[in-house]
DNA sequence: CTAGGGTTAG
């Protein structure tokens, strides 16, 4: 088949292809380009389907001299949209010279598939050809920085922007902020936030947002509340998304009554309806406590039914507090929701397990198997020399260095028992997602990252940073404690709830989180 | 004459 690149371009030959003697033999080749193009280009968003795309596709080929970058544009964004990236990235390459349009449907498409490795690594190509970043490419590149700890790469991107003069639009700022926190620099955060001409615009409560919620993510509440307070006087109103913020924090924070507070406000003074995400995370804030009498009485006078979580929540907090009465009573809910929600199956094999009923637990964890929708693996990643490594939970024997990541771990574990740790068994049924069998304890992704990180850099240097993508469980956060003492090392693990800081032993969310 | 966008939480 011939490649898109073999095919005549319509700019370099036009003259040729409208000549009188070519027109002649074929005539329905000398339609002008730009009606056939906006011909494909509603199809090609009207498709459903990358079968449809790759149909528009083959079509655009037999007509080859209309193909342009915009069609090439078009293809790649709407294949990354319908999860088909891989198709994106071939359209991608078959097209030359590859524009800022083209480039930027690309890294956004695989920032949207989660490939923030390649779509980093498909900017530095950016950079290399003759297309210039626009203020389009660097969301993208910034959250794909973000994502992956990148803190060296974080700077340089600010910089690239400043000096390559890109504007600073609302949209960048925001994922300028945001990445910022999400590599734990909040003072640069701030100083976006500070020196954004938006900041005061009604419409940059996302902005807000982002800066809230960094001081939630690490546990600094009395400043996140600080800047909650002054949002209405500049004339900014909250939205639903940053009470999420704050109750998430006041758990975490143990800040009960403070809570229930900005969630009485929320209602009152700011008239938003709380969703179901707010009604669980009200649930996890009493539960958590262990008031767990209020926490079942705040359900039931619910004005919505409640959903799966938030009785999962509270079976959580119930097996955390030890009351069984409750737990059962939340694992009979979590029983009728079944059939309906495909994405009970942690709680529910949890629930199964923990009123012993492991034929069932067994049952529902491999009909989630067959299913496809279990949350997918728990994966860590840690950068060393600019490089990711991305470990997955219980399977590294694929990496290079499985046999000695192994070893320091066990020297890891062994040293760590020395000194009281004791692998958390408990842990092994906890509601920490899809990584809690027996086996993958002493492998989850995160101590692998750990083991990896300790060979690797030297001691003594910069603190390990650890990504993980759902939260750390007990047992790893125990041995991170261990592990900082004996290698005399900062450890930083930033979980899909919050940063945690371990040095000499501790950790600064306090064990509560 | 020009396609494409940011916060919880993947």
């Amino acid at each position: 088949m011939k490649t898109l690149a073999a095919l005549p371009k319509q700019t370099s030959a036009p003259a040729k292809l409208i000549s009188p003697s070519t027109a002649a033999r074929t005539p329905t080749r000398i339609a002008p380009a730009v009606s056939t193009e906006s011909q494909f280009v509603p199809l090609i968003h009207a498709s459903k389907v990358v079968l449809h795309l790759r149909q528009i596709h083959a079509q655009i080929l037999l007509q080859g001299f209309s193909w342009s970058s915009l069609l090439a544009t078009q293809l790649v964004s709407a294949s990354s949209l319908r999860n088909a990236i891989d198709y994106s990235i071939s359209v991608f390459s078959q097209y030359h010279p590859k524009n800022v349009f083209l480039f930027n449907a690309l890294i956004r498409g695989l920032v949207k598939n989660a490939r923030f490795e390649v779509a980093l690594s498909h900017f530095v190509l950016m950079l290399r050809s003759d297309a210039r970043p626009d203020r389009m490419t660097y969301p993208f590149v910034l959250k794909s920085t973000a994502q992956l700890f990148l803190r060296r790469l974080a700077g340089e991107l600010h910089c690239m922007i400043f000096k390559t003069g890109v504007e600073l639009d609302s949209f960048v700022e925001v994922s300028l902020a945001d990445m910022y926190v999400k590599i734990e620099e909040l003072g640069y955060a701030l100083k976006v936030f500070d020196e954004s001409p938006h900041r005061l615009d009604s419409r940059s409560t996302l902005l807000w947002n982002v800066l809230i919620n960094g001081c939630c993510k690490k546990g600094d509440i009395v400043k996140a509340m600080e800047l909650f307070h002054t949002m209405p006087g500049r004339g900014i109103k909250p939205d639903e998304v940053v009470f999420l913020a704050l109750l998430t924090a006041c758990t975490h924070a143990g800040q009960v009554d403070l809570g229930l507070n900005i969630f009485d406000s929320m209602r009152l003074d700011y008239q938003i309806d709380p969703s179901m995400k707010h009604y669980s995370l009200i649930v996890d804030l009493l539960g958590r406590a262990g008031r767990l009498n209020e926490a079942l009485k705040f359900i039931e006078e619910m004005p919505i039914n409640p959903d799966l979580v938030i009785w999962g929540t509270l079976f959580c907090a119930c097996r955390a507090h030890k009351n069984v009465e409750i737990a059962e009573f939340a694992v009979t809910k979590l029983l009728e929701l079944e059939p309906k929600h495909p994405g009970s199956y942690v709680f529910l094999s949890n629930a199964y397990a923990a009123v012993g009923r492991w034929e069932d637990a067994e049952r529902v964890r491999s009909s989630m198997q067959d299913k496809g929708v279990g949350k997918g693996p728990g994966w860590s990643h840690v950068e060393v020399d600019g490089q990711v490594h991305r470990f997955v939970a219980g399977d590294n024997a694929h990496h290079k260095d499985a046999n000695e990541i192994h070893q320091k771990l066990e020297e890891i574990m062994s040293g760590a028992r020395k000194q009281g740790y004791m692998p958390g068994t408990e842990w092994v049924l906890h509601n920490i997602e899809e990584e809690e069998k027996e086996d993958a304890l002493g492998s989850h992704s995160e101590k692998l990252a750990l083991a990896f990180a300790l060979i690797q850099t030297s001691p003594k240097t910069a603190p390990i940073r650890i990504v993980k993508n759902l939260r750390i469980c007990g047992d790893c956060h125990s041995l991170m404690k261990y592990a900082s003492i004996m290698s005399q090392r900062e450890i930083i693990v930033r979980d899909i709830k919050r940063f945690h800081h371990f040095k000499d032993g501790t950790c600064s969310c306090g064990d509560y989180w």
